[in-house]
DNA sequence: TAAGGCGTGTGACAAAAATCACACAATACC
DNA sequence: GGTATTGTGTGATTTTTGTCACACGCCTTA
């Protein structure tokens, strides 16, 4: 429960000051969460503003009728946006947040956040970037929906997990036909015309993307 | 040029103590956009908070071969979230923000953010909840794009309409096509459907929402 | 090594939406 | 009033995506 050491904590967030970094690491509780745990599910109110120090968490849309959709994922180094928006008295559906792997996470009590804007401006800088780079991916998020068709989503997709898991993505066709909310035949077939055009390499349980 | 009294403000923005209100009052500049006019595009830098105080401002994304996307509207006592996040610089294509009819609008210049931020926290109590609005408004939007069909998303536009303008809708077919980026002739059969089921009656250049 | 589960491939079909080709009614403007 | 423009209605067709049915190969494990 105890937190890091400021130096640490200005490693993952390099746009902290000195005093931010003190001010966290000396208020701040580290939790962590294990694999498949939520962080976050419809309805929450939130006490903390979040931060990830380890591990990965996977943000996305749930539907009425218990569908997926993938949004982003959170590294270390990122914030939980939504977690800053702290009242977030949530409506029908909102976002689902959970562990990818063991993950690390330093939680910042609300009752601090008047001070923190107040006194330390390297951390509204911070609130404000973690918005406005949130704010842009899910912007993206409508382009792809919006103005594409099935395989430039899931080229996207594929080209956006390659950037955080490498070029090596062990996934199967349905997860991916959940995260994009389509279905596995399609994926599939989308997957053949993929590697034949030569971006992607089509293993049991793994694709590689190529680009 | 000059801003409007501290008394209007709180009118319009009742999240904002008189404190507030009065450097706002003092530092903010009005000004007046015409119909049509844009407020925001892509690739923009921001120099200004923007806060409406009279009018309305339609936001929509811009598809990379001029396809139009409409978002949500702006109206008196919003701001916009984007100018807020200050130094967007965006990349390939971003939101567009035009005015719809004549507009007044609050420029608060970025210069005096840090001190907003910290001696006014009914400022950042404001700026927060900014976020919070838009930011659940769009992930409205993607939950329509991502997990209905044309005729679900078509009626949850016309209540969004019905929302801000009234029952009565001075819109041609073609217009809601461009909005939710579908086509006039799908408009004008789902419509059709619509009425048959008692929701709407369509007329010439006017949609008549019954709900 | 036999059995069963899981992941994938594929053809046939259905549903949703986009596109094409018109007809025609309402309105605007000479 | 006559003519052009704009908005709407509708069938036929195509494209895109989703669904169904089933085959088959790989991998586990008993």
């Amino acid at each position: 429960m105890s937190s890091l050491e400021p130096k640490e904590l200005i490693n993952y967030f390099p746009l902290f000051d000195q005093s931010l970094a003190s001010f966290i690491s000396e208020h701040g509780e580290t939790k962590t969460f294990t694999q498949g745990e939520v962080l976050m599910r419809p309805g929450q109110f939130f006490k903390y503003a979040m931060l990830i120090v380890r591990g990965r968490v996977k943000l996305y849309r749930e539907g009425d009728e218990g569908e997926e959709f993938f949004m982003y994922y959170l590294e270390p180094g990122n914030a939980c946006a939504l977690s800053m928006m702290c009242m977030a008295r949530s409506q029908s559906s909102t976002i689902m947040a959970v562990a990818l792997e063991e993950t690390e996470v330093v939680m910042i009590p609300i009752q601090h956040m008047d001070n923190l804007m107040k006194n330390y401006p390297s951390w509204y800088h911070f609130v404000i970037e973690t918005y406005r780079t949130r704010f842009e991916e899910v912007l993206n998020v409508i382009d792809q929906i919006a103005f594409k068709n099935m395989d430039q989503r899931l080229e996207w997709y594929l080209k956006k997990q390659a950037d955080v898991f490498g070029s090596n993505l062990a996934l199967t066709h349905q997860q991916i036909a959940n995260d994009i909310n389509s279905s596995r035949e399609v994926v599939s077939r989308l997957l053949k015309k993929l590697e034949i055009n030569g971006t992607v390499v089509v293993e049991r349980n793994n694709i590689r993307w190529i680009g």
